[in-house]
DNA sequence: AAGCGCGATGCAGGTCCCGGCACACTTCGA
DNA sequence: TCGAAGTGTGCCGGGACCTGCATCGCGCTT
């Protein structure tokens, strides 16, 4: 399976041509017609066989179709890459859980790149903490921002508090609740799926069961559901300011607990530049500062959706 | 450039040693440093050099094994998906835009999967009206939900309405507003970026600036930052009917606007199965119930963060 | 039924990749 | 200062990949 081949194919699938593939990229029909049957052979599926007038992709064919567009693409964006390096901003990839990537990262990330100006170019993108554990040692990530990782230090890697902050249960003024809180509905965002995160260990203290939780898309909409009294809904207590200022939600009986946001790296002799101005920069007055404010949106030019990540290998 | 030279490439950035990545690929040790001399000289960099003990990546090495790891993970990954197609059921690549990613991909997706069960496999993605403008006719994704796309039907595409709907401003109940709709602040979510959506629209309609637009990571948020009385916000009158009803948010003297919601797919001779049968589905009273009702969460393990599209070559 | 377009395949040549072996070179530590 | 470990580089053989030319088979068109 080489890049070649798979090239040829999604311009096969493309085109719906052969004969067309093989003029677009300027060689002969029958090396266009080779790649494709070695393809064939080397993945055990016809992945395009010919309908009358044009070619029809088998399901095998359609799946490689995506995979195999990604993958030529790549090629050519690394090219790319390598070649833009000389001289450019160092990249660093900042991992947070879906609340701070949320509320703070944006912000955090702009102001960093003000700080050091040019000197870096920032990405963010959300992971669990198990991924966060995965990424990092793997040098696919340079810095995470979310619960304690590495209680273990052996694994090289170092989380070192940055932010405490009180977490509180929120509800509708008017809402009556009965019984336990394993027995509430309970709304969180999708950090409440990761064990690891401060909600996901405040569902297993209560013993809320799965049937008792519902996942938002969003922290906001998890608070906008409360509001509606569908529940009772977690949250950071500095973030949810505005919502208790209103009137819109209110704190529940049950005390609130103490939280807290880690950054963690490499061990500090194998850190990146990168994880290392960053890391320096999260303990500043100024990141403290962001990270108890709630976001107050960006202009458009500035507005960059969120990655989220997935493991590769 | 090959992908097992690829391949080599990160073993060894992982690992921090050559002869570490040649014992764990099972070769000998000058196979993998041939391997690395021949992406230098093709990519023009080092990519890794010695560091005393280990190996350092440059900014270029940095750069490229990102890519790197996902191309080599892609290659497998490619592989079992075509190995898995027989029998499996088809996939199907569903394009939203962020406000209904937030809303209604996810139970519209999930009552798809039920109303058919097993025979299709649904994924969405959040897109702008022009990356589905690219991704559909590249058979990248199967159906596109959001703005009208086809305008021209010459590109092979068809555009279908499936819900009209209306779109007010809103507004804290205590905000004063002056001067015209151009001079106020606008707080939208993603899809205000995307000049062809309807909120895009809207602010191109009022001849808003961009000093004055506001985006937030979600429409929920912007909403949340219109009752904490920072401006006014766009929304579809359906799914902003529990803010209202609560009294957080009213209507603005602006007059509703009407917009509507197309899929778009191939033309009719050209649909995938999946396209086609997904189609259907978006027109059965079902599917019309689901996109007028706000999401109300779904249960942990049925929770899937969204997908944001990027557009490859 | 004949013609035509298109894809698949046998044949042959060139190029490049990949592997191992041997050896020069750098760096670290004793 | 000298060994040890590890990396980079000739050298070479085997094999896979890429290419073009010619040819065959298939289905649609006329």
């Amino acid at each position: 399976m080489t890049l070649t081949q798979l090239g040829a194919f999604v311009l096969v699938a493309r085109l719906g041509s052969v004969r067309a593939a093989a003029d677009v990229l300027g060689v002969s029909e029958p090396a266009v017609s080779r790649a494709l049957a070695a393809l064939r052979q080397h993945l055990g599926d016809q992945l395009v066989i010919r309908n009358g007038n044009g070619m029809e992709l088998t399901e095998g064919g359609n799946r490689l179709f995506g995979i195999a567009s990604q993958m030529v693409a790549l090629g050519s964006e690394a090219e790319a890459a390598v070649r833009m390096a000389h001289g450019a901003p160092q990249s660093v990839r900042l991992l947070v859980t879906s609340t701070i990537a949320e509320f703070i990262a944006t912000p955090l990330v702009e102001a960093f790149g003000r700080r050091w100006k040019g000197m870096f170019e920032t990405t963010s993108g959300v992971a669990s903490a198990a991924e966060m554990r995965v990424l990092l040692p793997n040098r696919l990530a340079d810095v995470a921002l979310g619960p304690e990782i590495a209680t273990d230090p052996t694994l090289g890697l170092a989380s070192e508090p940055v932010l405490r902050y009180r977490m509180v249960v929120v509800a509708a003024p008017r809402l009556r609740l009965h019984g336990t809180p394993g027995r509430w509905q309970w709304l969180v965002d999708p950090s409440g799926t990761d064990p690891d995160s401060d909600t996901g260990r405040l569902l297993r203290a209560y013993r809320v069961p799965e049937a008792r939780i519902r996942v938002f898309p969003n922290q906001t909409a998890a608070w906008a559901a409360a509001a509606d009294g569908a529940g009772v809904a977690p949250a950071v207590a500095t973030l949810i300011a505005g919502q208790l200022r209103r009137g819109e939600l209110v704190e529940t009986e049950l005390r609130a607990i103490h939280g807290c946001w880690y950054a963690t790296t490499l061990a500090p002799d194998r850190r990146s530049d990168g994880a290392r101005y960053l890391r320096n920069f999260l303990g500043t007055p100024e990141a403290m500062h962001l990270m108890c404010a709630p976001g107050t949106g960006v202009p458009p030019s500035r507005f960059r959706p969120p990655v989220y990540v997935t493991i590769w290998s």
